[in-house]
DNA sequence: AGCACGCCGACT
DNA sequence: GTCGGCGTGCTC
């Protein structure tokens, strides 16, 4: 028994800034005491909670008589690991976020509901005794099952991985197993050694020069950020396998957080291909049963490669050995809501703190991190030669001044599809906007269809026929006669993918047209299924949206026409050029991956713009080196530490004053070298009925402003005003 | 965040 | 008379 009282510090899922005490459980009699990590459940008010111990304590910050008992610990051995607390500790204090939130978000929800996840005995598929005796060629009649009978009698059994690997569907599985060809095996996997003969289910590609030289320059045995900055094509990913397979045969793991977007099986079987090692993945699509098992999986280290979208840049791990970061530059690393995390800036810390390597790889990298590369923070890395015999695509901007568009299409657009489908090759026509028209009006009486509660303009939808809100989800009938004057006949104006589609159709009747946007590809499949068509090869336009900008490898691809690339050079956010240029390169990437010189049409109205011209004369790097000049003078991020407070209320008066309360905060602290800017409208003011405003706040100190946060917090944790409105603190946030 | 408590308006 | 609107306060 302890011979002193001790108390627990737990860590609940509420949006508090504090650890809660509580006495042990009553019937807790054991010598030791409770480690640090493991969940706890405990009477939280009138209701049971699920928490985390997160330290161990003799005094407690709360009047003695508040004290409960926890009701039970739900561990035997921590929960969190120790290297993922600490992480956790340090990415609530970084953010402005509240501790038991913060964990709450590393948890599976199977986790945080306090259940007890078990890895089922690693099943594995063996021959029976029956099928041993048949002669080797005897499944010739099914292709699959004769791939697993031919592996099974090489190898002793197939776990579910190599199932995978081998693309054995479960049908397939079942049919034999029925057949009575297969049977359940429990016995566990042998153990693995390290060697690269048991690593690799492949031989890894040749590397060209470049790879092979930046692969060298990877170290192993120390913390080290790299920025991978190679073009698209330049094979980075084969860069990235060969450093994985480095890392594994020292025995430990390796992590790969991927885009959301770029997260396709495409991309899963590229990793599954090359190793057999137990790969354990975690994203969205991942049942949340699957994903508390391989979030286990990940933990005990039976899981060698870790690969997911951002939610699993806190994944647990038992020898970690690389993190890879790919598309680093990618939106889908930030979280916007909740707990505003930046899955690359976590991922490049806890590299730190685990002292091993991490790749953040893009074509076109953020600017904070080609700034840290300059610096000296990174090891700046380049691919510059695509793989193959792929050469860069041409680009050139296309002056539509003066100029009468059909679909939003200049005559020197609409000749280069021509000439690219009479060549048998395929076009893509890229357009950042879904639906027919943004703008339904009444040429008569000026009256235009707005939605009513975020007083933005409908975007006009043709099938079926709706007016949709592209900010909240209101959508009604399109109406066929103007609502205020009764004038009988409406225009619209502007161009969407829709109406795109629709005039591509009428112009080339001959053509496979593919719309590839959010309306048209519902579902997860239709996108593949899609482009597994397109890539069949033959002559066809693509009509899309960013959707297709990212990741897909379009073989026979040749042109790319951006019809409003103007849009980004005209937002108040100063981080839209920024976007501008990565989405075009990217886009343009697509472009000439065969053997063919690819070709991008930028149509714009201001032709002549200096970042427009870098970008197209020189490329995104010059481009970007640009842009990070006109930082620098302005003293805005990366030259500057910003952080952004947004409020939202139905009141709009709530929003303002909230915010207005912040800035009288910050200017009555001794907090002065923060640059207050606003309370300004959000870029879109109004959004289902709600206003909403934010404060910009930047500091050439970053600790300056990291107190100033605090002080606003501490201010707004006694004040009424701000449990009545709606409001969230955004720590380098992405945008404004 | 939840959940309870408490104080006002329009209903069976 | 009560049902339920949400403003306010608290959670070890």
């Amino acid at each position: 028994m302890q011979n002193k009282p001790f108390y627990l510090k737990i860590a609940l899922p509420v949006p508090l800034p504090i650890l809660f005490d509580y006495l042990p459980p009553n019937n807790y009699l054991e010598p030791e005491l409770p480690l640090p990590g493991i969940r706890v459940k405990v009477p939280f008010g009138p209701r049971e909670l699920i928490g985390v111990l997160v330290e161990v304590g003799e005094q407690v910050n709360t009047g003695q008589e508040k004290l409960k008992h926890a009701l039970e610990f739900i561990d035997q051995t921590h929960c969190l690991t120790e290297e993922l607390l600490h992480l956790c500790q340090w990415a609530s204090q970084y953010y402005r976020h509240p501790l038991g939130e913060v964990i709450s978000s590393a948890l599976p929800k199977r986790y945080r509901k306090g259940d007890i996840v078990q890895l089922d005995e690693d099943s594995a598929w063996v021959l029976s005794t029956e099928a041993k005796g048949l002669p080797s060629d005897a499944l010739k009649r099914s292709k699959k099952q004769q791939l697993l009978f031919q592996y099974l009698l090489k190898n002793d059994c197939a776990s579910k991985d190599d199932c995978r690997r081998l693309e054995i569907s479960s049908a397939t599985l079942k049919a034999m197993k029925t057949k009575g060809l297969i049977e359940n095996s429990h016995s566990s996997q042998p153990p693995k050694d390290n060697l690269v003969a048991t690593i690799l289910a492949e031989k890894p590609k040749p590397l060209n020069a470049e790879q092979a030289e930046v692969l060298e320059k990877i170290s192993y045995h120390q913390f080290q950020c790299s920025l991978l900055e190679g073009v698209t094509g330049s094979g980075k990913t084969e860069v990235y396998m060969q450093a994985i397979a480095r890392a594994l045969g020292a025995g430990r793991q390796a992590l790969v957080l991927i885009p959301e977007i770029g997260l396709t099986p495409q991309t899963l079987k590229r990793f599954h291909q090359r190793f057999q090692v137990a790969i354990a993945e975690l994203h969205s699509r991942v049942s949340e049963l699957e994903r508390a098992k391989n979030w286990l999986k990940a933990k005990e280290g039976l899981a060698r490669i870790i690969i997911g979208t951002r939610l699993a840049a806190l994944a647990p791990t038992q020898n970690l050995g690389i993190i890879i970061i790919d598309e680093e530059h990618d939106a889908s690393f930030k979280q916007q809501d909740g707990f505003r995390y930046s899955a690359r800036d976590l991922s490049i810390y806890r590299a730190s703190q685990a002292k091993i390597p991490i790749i953040l790889g893009s074509a076109t990298p953020a600017l904070e991190s080609l700034h840290n590369a300059f610096a000296g923070k990174f090891q700046h890395l380049e691919l510059t030669r695509r793989a193959g015999k792929a050469n860069m695509p041409t680009m050139q901007a296309v002056d539509i001044r003066n100029t009468k568009l059909s679909a939003g299409l200049s005559p020197g657009a609409l000749e280069a599809i021509r000439s690219t489908i009479d060549a048998g090759r395929q076009a893509l026509i890229f357009l950042n906007r879904r639906g027919y028209a943004p703008l339904l009006y009444c040429h008569a009486c000026g009256w235009n269809a707005r939605c009513p509660s975020c007083e933005m303009n409908f975007t006009l939808h043709q099938n079926p026929k709706l007016l949709c809100c592209h900010h909240c989800d209101t959508r009604r009938p399109a109406p066929t006669q103007c609502p205020a004057c009764n004038h009988g006949q409406l225009s619209y104006s502007g161009t969407g993918t829709e109406q795109t589609w629709e005039s591509m159709t009428t112009l080339f009747p001959h053509v496979p047209i593919f719309r590839i946007d959010r309306d048209t590809t519902k579902n997860k499949h239709d996108l593949g299924k899609v482009l597994e068509e397109i890539n069949r090869g033959e002559a066809c336009i693509l009509v899309g949206t960013q959707m297709l900008a990212k990741g897909h490898h379009l073989e026979s691809l040749d042109l790319v026409v951006i019809t409003n690339t103007d849009q980004g050079l005209m937002s108040p956010d100063f981080k839209s050029i920024e976007r501008m240029g990565q989405l075009i390169t990217q886009v343009a990437g697509r472009a000439g991956r065969g053997e063919q010189r690819g070709r991008v049409l930028l149509q714009s109205y201001q032709p002549e713009h200096p970042g427009l011209q870098t970008l197209i004369t020189q490329g995104y790097h010059q481009f970007a080196i640009r842009l990070l000049e006109k930082r620098k003078q302005a003293h805005l991020p990366p030259y500057s530490y910003a952080a952004l407070l947004r409020a939202e209320s139905k009141r709009q008066q709530n929003a303002i004053e909230l915010l207005q309360l912040a800035k009288r905060v910050l200017n009555s602290g001794h907090r002065k070298n923060i640059k207050i800017l606003g309370p300004l409208p959000a870029f879109i003011e109004k959004v289902n009925n709600r206003y909403r405003y934010q404060l910009q706040l930047t500091s050439l100190n970053r600790s300056n402003l990291h107190h100033g946060l605090k002080d606003i917090q501490e201010v707004f944790s006694r004040n009424a005003l701000s449990k009545r409105t709606k409001w969230s603190l955004d720590v380098d946030p992405i945008e404004y």
